[in-house]
Formats: structure tokens, sequence, C-alpha cells
DNA sequence: CCAAAAGTGTTTCACGTACACCCATGC
DNA sequence: GCATGGGTGTACGTGAAACACTTTTGG
């Protein structure tokens, strides 16, 4: 107890969302707790901010710790700072939303002695804290934000067939969209580069594969191009 | 320094960005300081978390204990947490976004021994901390979301005249807007009502007062309305 | 040859955009 | 009567949405 200030403090957590898609379904990352409050639970990653590094800082290092994935897409989400939200104490906690490619990520490492999986997004156990709220937030973030900005990207591997991509806006979006039409956007933005290279392993007509263009996404928006699903 | 813990913690704090419209500009509220650090800069309201409230009632007490504005639409924008940006210690602040009808708060009241005023968006003073940041992210977030919610009328009196409406998303969004076809789309929308009343006190013709109908936009959100400018 | 998914165009309709004049009112 | 802003309709073009068949490949 030897840090003591004129004022009590709030402490202050980050958590992380991590959203990943496989051929079926969204899912998220979680973690089962091994201490108290809520042991045995699930919950998001996360974990205390240290006062040398930076709110990314800290989500990024707690997702790393907790669960083995780095370099990955992370925006953040929303702070919450309800009273009572940690049984124990007043905790202020900033949730961070990632999005990795699960192609990456197959394995879920697991330190700190904690269990990790991944979990179908319909199919979320009961979580710890108000966890489930920040899950809820998160997703209609995602359902949101990738109507209008390329991070659906981040969810796929770097050459993709544009069944996948379209399966990718489907699954998050949780409607289902026109082949035709889908193709016809999505190749009119030119955002995307042809690959001289097709599908292997399929049990039918392999499909072309594509990479996404940043560079030229970025140019595109400097002149005024708007991103729109 | 009675209030002590086993490891350091940041302090928390909460900034307010509150805009509001007149005839000619956008204004955001600031306040100059009267302490050190920045004593004498113009900076955001804001202030200390207390353990006893949330986020958002910190926001809105630091709003009017140094501005004396209460009940304003509010919502959370951005938590920045970098290291350095308090030359004194590590600070985390909450930022929040707020709009005030500024025909109902035109007398800036300036409680705490501060000075509080109103600055058009284009002639802001150079701020304290990285409150420009803090600001220009709100500004952003401002003409983003006015065009996909309905939140531009917080900015106006409760009866309006169409050309207010018109008035207030050109200085948001900058740009120049059609009047017929502004006309035509936002009363396509069936969210305003008529009411019989029209303008007192001008030198032309007296224009039709409208309201913002909250009740029937929030039915026709439910059944998959979309408000777009 | 069969199963499975890839790939491809056209029509229709709604909506965004551009554009100019007369009207009502106060001074 | 004049200055000031209020209020109104149409034509055009673009883009969203609906829709079905042929092609390719592996087994």
């Amino acid at each position: 107890m030897k840090y003591c200030y004129e004022y009590p403090r709030p402490a202050l957590t980050v958590d992380c969302v991590v959203f990943g898609l496989d051929e079926e379904d969204l899912k998220v990352l979680l973690i089962q707790r091994n201490l108290p409050p809520f042991e045995g639970k699930w919950a998001l990653p996360g974990g205390f901010v240290r006062l040398d590094e930076t709110l990314e800082e800290a989500a990024r290092r707690e997702l790393q710790e907790e669960t083995g994935i780095e370099n990955v897409f992370q925006e953040q989400l929303y702070t919450v700072g309800e009273l009572g939200r940690d049984p124990r104490e007043r905790v202020v906690t900033v949730a961070y939303l990632s999005l990795v490619k699960l192609s990456d990520h197959q394995v879920t490492a697991a330190t700190d002695a904690r269990n990790a999986a991944w979990f179908a997004i319909d199919d979320v156990p009961p979580l710890a804290f108000d966890h489930a709220k920040i899950l809820r937030l998160a997703h209609e973030r995602l359902q949101g934000k990738v109507r209008y900005q390329p991070i659906g990207f981040e969810l796929l591997p770097a050459k993709f067939t544009l069944r996948q991509l379209q399966h990718l806006y489907e699954v998050i979006l949780d409607r289902p969209l026109d082949k035709r039409n889908f193709r016809k956007k999505i190749l009119s933005m030119e955002i995307l580069v042809e690959l001289d290279e097709v599908e292997t392993d399929v049990a039918h007509r392999a499909a072309q594969l594509y990479k996404f263009d940043r560079k030229k996404y970025d140019r595109l928006t400097k002149r005024g191009f708007n991103f729109e699903i």
C-alpha cells in the first residue's frame, strides 16, 4: 500500500473485445477467470493499466499476455464507469475492439494459467462483470462500422475470394446479400486487386483470389471517395 | 495523502466539449484556467471523477460547476490516455460531447472564480493540454453524427423554422445545401410537426415554425426508418 | 456425369441533384 | 414600392434492387 494520493482514485483497466471469423460464424475471444471475483466465469481479456503505457498499449499487452494474440487491428470502443460494476471497488474500464484473422490465430494460446477460447457470437456463455453489455456494444459498433469503413478485411486472410468477402458481410450484418449486386458494387470501388491465383483444394470450380489495396483506398479516400456497403 | 493503493493509479478526469449555435457560427464553450498548469490559458471545462458518481455524472457536475450549464444533451466522445499529456502526472480523461440550445444559455455563468466564454469554432484560442486535439475529434464526430442521427435539434430552440434547421446543417457540415431539396427531404421524413405559429419580429414574411417529434421519430426508427441528411 | 459453387447483365424504380420564380411582410 | 427572405415543382441521371442461367472443376 505504498502509492498514496490526496483524493481517492478509481482503478483503471482495459478490456478487449476480439472478433474473428470462420466459415460459419462471427466469433469472440473469451478467457476463463482463475481468480475471484467471478472465478471460473468467462470474461473479456483485460487488466490494469500501468503508468508507463498508453491505453492502447495496455490493451495490446493484456491481450498478448492472456491469449497470445499480437499485431491486430484495434480501436477504442467505449469507457464504462458505472458504480458497482466490480464488486470489489470502483473500476473504470476502457474497452477496445479488435479484429483478427482467425486463419492466423487458429490455435488459442492460453498463458497466465487461464483458459481462452473462441465462442460463436450467438452462443456466448454468461459473462463476468458487465462484459455482456460491452460485448453487445462492440457487436453493434462492428455492424455499423463495417458498412462505411473497410475494416472487414481485417477478419479475412490477405488473399480471399469474393465469396468469402460476401459471407463476411452476411454474417456480420446478419442478412443475405445478392451475389451479383455485391460483386458489382465491391469491384466498382476498385479497391481490390485481382491476383494471379485461384483457390486450391476445393471440390468445385476454384474462385479468383483478391487482395485489398489499402494504398489505393487511401488515395481514393483523399479524393472524396466513400466506402459503403 | 491518505488514499493508498498497492499499485500506482492514473488520475481520472472528464472533459466536456460543449457546442452551441447562433445565427452565424458553431460555437464552443471554453473556460479560462485560474490555476497552474496552463494558468490563464483557455481549456475545456472538466475535472476529477469522484468515486461516488458515474462518468456521465462527473461530466454534468463539472460542466455545471464551471459554467452553470445544466440539462444538456451529452454523449461520450473518446478517452485519451497518452503519457505526458498533463505535465504534473499521468492523467486519463474521458471526453464528453454536449450540445446546447444557445438561446437557453445565452449568458455564460462563470462560477468557481473562472472565466467562461463561447468561441466560434474557427476562432478558438490556443488551448491547454491536448484539448485542441479533443476539440478536433469532437467537431469531426459532430459532423459525422449529425448526418445520420437527429441530434441537430439539440442545438435549436424547441420551435424553429426550416431556414434555421438548414442553416444548422450548413454550418456544421460546412457546405451549402439546396433549399428546396432540403425541405423536401426533411419534410418527407415526417419527423417534424408544423405548429400553429410563425416567426415574429422579422422584417420580412414570417416563416412557419416546426418542432421535432421525438416520439414519432422513435416509432419510425423501430420500424427500420433511417434518418439521413 | 453429377454436384457444387463461380461467374455474369438487364430492367425497373427510387432517390439525389440541379435549377428559378412568385409571394408575403415590414418598413 | 422595395427589400428581404419564404415557399414551391419538375426534369434528369445515377445507383440500388430484383432476378436465373451457363460455366468450370473435382470427384
